[in-house]
RNA sequence: CGCGGGGUAGAGCAGUGGUAGCUCGUCGGGCUCAUAACCCGGAGGUCGUCGGUUCAAAUCCGGCCCCCGCAACCA
């Protein structure tokens, strides 16, 4: 049976971060049983490269769009090979094999009727970059207080897809098909958006020409978003290729909240156009946020960078705490130390010592062999009734793209384990001179080596370096990777050879690092080594940070800032320049003359700044910190050399120099200068 | 009136009309096989607030307060 389960692609204009890490390795985790479960799974990862961004982040890393793509793909791949992702296919959107697809589709649609060609036209800002509604502009200007400028009627020519066409069919599917998109809060919101009724879809841009062009029509270049979503079959060789009639349709599209509505619209009304089947389950998850509800991202400064991570910790780890925290239907939370406390309490305290504490009886009670059980008891029967219960149960869970509530009944198991571990008190039965006593020893040890044996099934879609690092412990011969073997109880032969060996996951100090952090990362990783490098090729991570994010000046913004403890160091001085680069910065003196906060925004001030004769206005993005009337008067150090942009509407002639570091920020102030004076 | 999510034990969360529950932490006990791990028990909550419906409200309704995300911008 074919099993088809895609991520989104992901924008390469920066490093991957811990969403996309959970989205792919949740992907992941679900194609590995399914593997395991005797299906013909193909699972699909890649990255969205036509992305107007794409160009702006190669601009400012100072190259040209494909190289800094490459680069930066790279990392994707590199990451994915760290956390043990096995996808079957990486697509990149910039190949031949998408494009051809994109441009076929679009000819379709287009020969159809399906998309058409007509003229946006409307009141049109230059300044503002913005068409707007006639009401709002009854006087001929700008309805932006701050803008004024007089509005031109524009016309301009773009290609449409006729979504509302196909609003009905779409809804009738989602009636139809509760499963289609899901968790059901997802669901309801979509069915609320697409009730309210579709606009038709531009789905073509002439301001730009990265991207794949309009087959017909070369001055357009078609939507990111069509584009993006294609990949889905494009990536199986529509429309004829083998792989496309063997998996098409998709069982699931998982991917993060935020873009469930392109998914749930855009797709499939492409589909429905195109007379492809639609994929069974569109399914959003939640994000991770930090411990007050933000949301992690790197403006912030509380975005971890994964490979970091990855080399204190190692794959099995990250990769459990991802998959554990992030619950159905909600968010999860990051922070460090709840990774930590994740490890301690459940991989270390839990699964890692029930091992040890079995396998070291075993060692010492049974010489070493897996004993032969005498007749189960009641309680060897609840466990053997228990572990049938689990394993039906992980399975449910994890299929349902519940990955926590899979994790969450596996460890009903673990605790069970060390609660019979207890209750039968081996250490008491082994003292115990009568023969009775002896075959209880017997039994109990073999419950919980079988115990073992299944747990290891269990483990393996979520951190397959568990049953790796259990097998030379259990002689080496026992198979943990076909997934019936964990719903069957009493598989484990007599007589395996089982040997205690390290902890299967270490406890974690966290101060350790924080001592250690100032001489050295990769040697702080040590005490984790044991667990890492068990699981994961660590080592080429082991170059140190410097030279990791040496392939991108963007890298460098992605700080790790662990809570309480920012290091300079931790953030990775930019590649070197030139004198003669620096040079080209013009760094100057300003007064502000007046500032105010941009209306309606959270963020922005728009300021007149006095350059020495020369009056600009700049937008900074301090109101945060800064009220309008603090500044008025005072000396401040403008990048009066840099591009113009546009923001909220007002163009920012410079940019305002200030220390940041996530939320904090204090404006670089300059009292004693004259207005205009260069800054060296 | 822009849209949406949320406020329940010290922390993080379940809980859609009938005895308020889980994980971590904490306190006490047990065990000594195990990675100071494991097992048992206890303490700890006027369920944001005010009002309404009801025999009965964390739950349904209305007002208010607070937090967060998106729109939407950190040049």
């Amino acid at each position: 049976m074919p099993y088809y389960i895609t991520t989104p692609i992901y924008y390469p204009n920066s490093s991957p971060h811990i969403g996309t890490a959970y989205t792919t390795v949740a992907a992941d985790a679900i194609a590995r049983l399914q593997r395991m479960r005797g299906l013909e799974v193909r699972f699909l990862t890649g990255t969205d490269e036509n992305s107007q961004k794409i160009i702006r982040a190669a601009e400012s890393a100072g190259l040209e769009p494909m190289p800094y793509v490459d680069g930066i793909v790279e990392k994707f791949r590199g990451l994915w090979r760290l956390l043990e992702v096995q996808h079957d296919d990486f697509i990149r959107t910039t190949e031949k094999r998408h494009a051809d697809a994109v441009q076929l589709i679009f000819r379709q649609l287009f020969d159809q009727g399906d998309i058409y060609k007509a003229e946006y036209e409307g009141w049109y800002c230059t300044p503002c970059e913005t068409f707007w509604p006639e009401k709002k502009v009854a006087d001929g200007k700008c309805p932006n207080d701050w803008c004024r400028h007089e509005v031109e009627w524009m016309k301009e020519e773009s290609y449409f897809f006729r979504l509302s066409k196909y609003q009905d069919r779409l809804l009738a599917h989602i009636e139809a098909h509760p499963e289609f998109i899901q968790p059901v809060s997802r669901r309801n919101e979509m069915i609320r958006f697409i009730t309210g009724g579709l606009e038709d879809l531009c789905v073509s841009r002439t301001t730009f020409k990265w991207g794949i062009t309009v087959p017909f029509d070369p001055k357009h270049v078609v939507y990111v978003w069509l584009d993006a979503l294609i990949n889905y079959i494009s990536a199986l060789g529509y429309p004829d290729g083998e792989l496309f009639r063997k998996f098409w349709p998709a069982d699931v599209h998982i991917m993060g909240k935020d873009i469930v509505r392109f998914h749930a619209v855009i797709w499939p009304i492409v589909l429905l156009a195109l007379g492809v089947p639609l994929p069974g389950q569109i399914y959003g998850h939640g994000w991770f946020v930090d411990r007050e509800g933000g949301k992690i991202s790197k403006s912030r400064g509380n975005a971890q960078d994964s490979f970091a991570l990855l080399e204190r910790y190692g794959s099995d780890a990250v990769r459990y705490f991802l998959l554990r925290e992030m619950q159905s239907g909600g968010d999860g939370t990051y922070s460090e130390d709840d990774l930590v406390a994740r490890i301690n309490v459940d991989l270390a305290n839990d699964l890692g010592n029930f091992v040890s504490r079995a396998l070291a009886m075993i060692e010492r009670y049974c010489g070493g062999a897996v004993p032969a059980p005498g007749p189960p008891g009641e309680r060897e029967k609840e466990i053997a009734a228990l572990a049938g219960e689990v394993w039906r149960g992980v399975e449910r869970k994890l299929l349902a793209c519940d990955p926590a509530g899979a994790l969450e009944e596996l460890w009903r198991l673990v605790a069970r384990m060390n609660k019979y571990v207890d209750e039968s008190a081996p250490w008491a039965l082994a003292k115990d001179e009568d023969p009775a006593a002896a075959q209880r020893l017997r039994t109990v040890l073999y419950t919980c080596a079988e115990a073992i044996r299944v747990l290891g099934v269990l483990c393996a879609p979520f951190m397959p370096g568990v049953p790796e690092r259990l097998r030379p412990l259990l002689g080496g011969g026992v198979s943990f990777s076909d997934w019936a073997d964990g719903g069957v109880w009493g598989l484990l032969a007599a007589g395996t050879p089982v040997q205690k060996g390290a902890p299967l996951f270490p406890r974690i100090d966290l101060s350790q690092f924080e001592e250690e952090a100032g001489a050295g990362e990769t040697e702080a990783a040590a005490g984790a080594g044991e667990a890492a490098a068990a699981g994961t090729a660590t080592a080429e991570t082991g170059t140190g940070t410097g030279t990791a994010t040496a392939g991108t000046a963007t890298e460098t913004t992605e700080t790790t800032e662990t809570k309480g403890e920012v290091k300079t160091t931790d953030r990775p001085v930019k590649d070197e320049i030139t004198m003669e680069d620096f040079a080209k910065i013009d760094l100057r003196v300003v007064r502000v003359l007046q500032a105010e906060r941009i209306p309606k925004t959270d963020k922005l001030l728009r300021l007149e700044v006095d350059l020495g004769g020369e009056t600009r206005v700049v937008v900074s993005g301090i109101a945060a910190r800064y009220a309008p009337e603090d500044l008025v008067g005072k000396k401040l150090v403008l990048v009066a050399n840099l591009q113009p942009a546009k923001l909220r509407g007002v163009v920012s002639q410079g940019m305002i120099l200030a220390a940041a570091a996530g939320e904090k920020l204090e404006v670089i102030f300059a009292d004693e200068a004259e207005p205009g004076t260069e800054v060296r």
